[in-house]
DNA sequence: CGCATAGTTCGATCCTCATCGAAGCATCCC
DNA sequence: GGGATGCTTCGATGAGGATCGAACTATGCG
């Protein structure tokens, strides 16, 4: 009967389906509204206000307020990271699917991990990355190589190296189980490849669904 | 209203606090049995012989009959994982404690996560072992350099390269948040330690506390 | 100001699930 | 076999919490 962190309350909010599903949704890292939560969970209105200020109090959720708009997000990247895990854990021990669905497949090759991109395509791209030495990877910790700024700059990618928030952060993949790029830079790249349209966002998933010709473009900014 | 792994499902096992409790006794990687995890949650044997199956039919445990005894244990290494990943959120979010106790204190520096050694001296102790090339670390990826197999054994660690179990794995740390030496090697590791007296465990927590002896043996031998 | 949209609070209902005592199995020891 | 120990199953109880409709608040638009 040791106290220590309470996990136990935090798990339960995670626990609940409708909870559940909301997160879910929100790790598609784009900010949404109460109404949009609420069709996402399946549920009423009232329910899904009290499921939020219940996430909130428990210190998962942010909230930006713009207007009569209130908008939900995750508090951040330790809370998306603590849902993949779960996630991870679900998929090994869940039952076996009958047969994986073209979703799925999609899902491993890219998807959207918070704000970056994650799957085979992010992992490969930051191994990449650092065999090219514009990333500095030693642990967990990512750093830019001198190079890097310009490099990325010519990309139209610009790093502001004053930003409160860490540039390169790994974040572990559920699906490869090796780390991809978080951060500002992984942000940024994500961004990149939805502007250029080399891929698209799946409506109804996390998965990023390259088009054949984004595919090679990717590949040849980042993958050669 | 999509589904994908039943994450719910999963939170919910540990969203109990008498089934958090058993599971946070269970990171202390010895298996225990289900009285000793029912004194462990502060509830009635029927009441912990229900949730113990509730776990496993979950499959985050995994039970080892050994005559009258029944051994329940932690179902793997990704099931820590998500529970360290937890205890990081909970950890983060959680009421500020008043005055941080000595025994967090402890279990920053040195602490057992799952069958390893974890907290800052593991950290430090990876972090050297790469540096000093017996290690070779890529990502999470972690083997044996040539010369590793015969070191170990000269410190009375033999290294089975043909056990199924990784010899070698990566895992994260929530206080430090970079990696640590989990595998065989580094179960065997934390053996040692125990076994040369160089520490002892926390009778109520995982935390490892070395006497000061036992701290200069074991950096003489991992941190030099 | 008045209406519409977005969201929260309240109250009542209902159901799941945690809990424990008692009884039932299983295993070991003598 | 018989008794003791370790554990599970059964049944009854009770509490917490998820849910929704209705009423209420807040913001924006014309």
């Amino acid at each position: 009967m040791r106290e220590g962190p309470d996990i136990a309350r935090i798990a339960s909010l995670v626990g609940d389906p409708a909870r559940a599903n909301m997160l879910n949704a929100l790790m598609g890292g784009t900010a949404l509204t109460a109404s949009e939560l609420a069709l996402e969970a399946g549920v009423s209105l009232p329910t899904a206000s009290s499921h939020l200020s219940k996430l909130m109090d428990g210190g998962l959720l942010t909230l930006a307020s713009q207007g009569r708009h209130r908008y939900y997000g995750l508090a951040g990247p330790q809370v998306a990271g603590m849902l993949e895990a779960i996630i991870g854990v679900a998929e090994a021990v869940g039952p076996k699917r009958v047969r994986p669905g073209p979703r799925d497949a999609a899902m491993r090759v890219a998807r959207v991990c918070y704000d970056h991109l994650a799957g085979e395509q992010a992992v490969a791209m930051l191994d990449r990355l650092v065999d090219r030495k514009l990333l500095l990877r030693q642990e967990n910790e990512i750093r830019l190589s001198p190079s890097a700024i310009s490099h990325f700059a010519a990309l139209g990618i610009e790093i502001d190296s004053k930003a409160k928030r860490p540039i390169c952060r790994a974040c572990l993949d559920w699906s490869v189980r090796r780390s991809h790029l978080a951060g500002a830079l992984g942000a940024a790249i994500l961004d990149k490849v939805i502007v250029e349209k080399w891929a698209r966002r799946d409506k109804d998933s996390r998965a990023v669904v390259f088009s054949p010709k984004g595919k090679q473009e990717f590949e040849r900014v980042f993958l050669a």
